[in-house]
RNA sequence: GGCCCCAUCGUCUAGUGGUUCAGGACGCCGGCCUCUCACGCCGGUAACACGGGUUCGAAUCCCGUUGGGGUCACCA
């Protein structure tokens, strides 16, 4: 029995959590669930200049909406300060990192320097081995070796060789103390006892540095898999002017959640040709060998077409809860009973989002359906009174309300009137709805009821009877 | 620019040397179904970046070219 899988997701709160974020957040959560393994949640805010409270709560708030949750945290790196100083010390006690006193300016200068003379900008050194103690305005800087390869075994890419020359001493702490990022991940994943680490593969450089200090602090080295990264429909990096990237902004236009994590991770990882997943089935299946290595462009079509799939193959009563909201902002108050199931289910194979479907389920709402200019004039003349009348006086006399019944009477309106169902339908249709588009007839009446269907008949022939010709 | 990663239809992808003149999905174009609109169904469009190898045989392996991306902070 091997060791449980361990992963974690670890927003820096910057922003909102954008697809590409989401994507990894849903990538380590399904492997931890799939492997019946630990998920953890962090928070790296140890740039206090630019995280914010605001970015926090709109990560929270974006990872409930996916439905991810988490068995560990949320931690957060501005609050354990105090253990990233004791590792830093360690690190200088050991001699694996030293104080150094070269001003930003100084540093800024030898980087000039070396790129005039065609080099890589890069740390020199000068306090590399002064052996300096700690000083006001001293930084920490990581000892890196002046030879030999460093090579991150990368799950999805296999092995990545860097030469140690690439790198140079990188700041570990600054000169308030605080730590750098790679320092902090690195403390963290080792105390919260992380063991593999999936993320973008913007961060494949940063690994050696990190395998460096694992090594450095005498720590095993987990496992790291670099995702592709997700790229706008221009091909470059994912951004503000690439539109909506927000998650949460795909929860207000109508998106289900299922629909974005299904989404999300069909970008990048398969299972031969299937394109649709529930998200148990996302959990059984999901792996790491599936993972390609190329970068995957957002196509919002297809998520949309994935979005209309979900919404069709979901029972009524687990969509109204995504629908209400948006219910509730056309000004419909909704209760989740058996009535909004019903319209619910008449609106799922027409709607692609929740937008969608509040429009579609207006009408049913209502207490009149005001009725659309054209198709009134169009389909409630005078001339179709008769069998509109006929057809409302024998809806009314039914017994059983029932699909059968009303075929058997559209059929004998049909008849007595010489016209075929389509004549009798659409009249029926801009009675019931205003309008001339609309779920099928009799689905859309036994949604919305004898008594609804027999009110907007009844009005439908009094307005008729109004008109002229 | 240095280093690193990547490369199958417009897009997401299947494909792990032969059963593939490359399969699925989205989109698009036809058609069917039909009470409107959808759903659904049927059919079509469209790709192995290029050049060298290796091999009896390459989308699959190797090298190069080109193209794209990432990264080079007292950001994460």
């Amino acid at each position: 029995m091997s060791q449980q899988i361990i992963t974690r997701f670890p927003p820096s709160p910057t922003g909102y959590l954008h697809l590409g974020g989401a994507r990894t957040a849903v990538f380590n959560w399904l492997y931890a669930r799939h492997t019946r393994g630990r998920f953890v949640l962090r928070i790296e805010d140890t740039d206090m200049q630019r995280s914010t409270k605001e970015s926090v709560d709109a990560i929270f708030e974006a990872l409930d909406w996916l439905g991810i949750d988490w068995d560990e945290g949320p931690y957060f790196q501005s609050q354990r300060f105090d253990i990233y100083k004791e590792y830093i010390n360690r690190l200088i006690q050991s001699g694996h990192a030293y104080y150094c006193t070269c001003t930003p300016e100084a540093v800024d200068r030898m980087r000039e320097a070396a790129k005039a003379r065609g080099d890589k900008p890069r740390y020199d050194g000068t306090c590399r081995e002064k052996n300096q103690q700690w000083q006001e305005g001293a930084v920490v800087r990581f000892k890196s070796p002046l030879s030999g390869n460093t090579v991150v075994e990368d799950i999805i890419r296999g092995d990545i060789a860097f030469s140690n020359t690439e790198l140079d001493d990188f700041i570990i702490a600054r000169s308030d103390g605080s730590p750098m990022y790679n320092l902090a991940v690195v403390v963290d994943d080792i105390t919260m006892n992380i063991n593999t680490i999936i993320r973008g593969d913007d961060h494949i450089s940063n690994t050696p540095k990190q395998i460096l200090l694992y090594q450095a602090l005498g720590a095993a080295v987990p496992d790291f898999g670099h995702v592709p990264m997700v790229l706008g429909p221009d091909k470059s990096r994912l951004s503000k002017r690439h539109g909506a990237m927000s998650v949460t902004a795909y929860r207000d236009m109508g998106y289900h959640p299922d629909a974005m994590v299904n989404f999300l991770v069909r970008l990048g990882w398969s299972h031969g040709d299937q394109e649709f997943f529930t998200r148990d089935e996302l959990i059984e299946k999901f792996n790491l060998e599936h993972i390609g290595r190329s970068a995957g462009v957002f196509n919002p079509e297809k998520l949309l077409a994935l979005n209309a799939e979900h919404i069709r193959n979901a029972p009524a009563q687990a969509l109204a809860g995504h629908l209400m909201p948006f219910l509730k902002e056309k000004g419909i108050s909704a209760a989740a009973d058996d009535y909004l199931y019903g319209v619910i289910e008449t609106l799922k194979p027409r709607s692609k989002t929740f937008v969608e479907m509040a429009d579609g389920a207006e009408f049913y709402f209502v207490d009149k359906p005001a009725y659309d200019e054209k198709a009134a004039a169009k389909f409630l003349k005078s001339d179709l009174l008769p069998p509109m009348k006929q057809l409302t006086e024998a809806v009314a006399a039914l017994g059983d309300f029932s699909e059968k019944n009303l075929e058997e009477i559209f059929k004998q309106v049909m008849e007595t009137a010489g016209l075929g169902f389509g004549k009798i339908a659409q009249p029926v249709r801009v009675a019931l709805t205003g309008k001339t588009v609309s779920p099928g007839i009799f689905e859309m009446m036994l949604a919305l009821g004898r008594d609804r269907v027999i009110a907007r008949l009844n009005d439908a022939v009094s307005f008729m009877a109004r008109q002229s010709g």
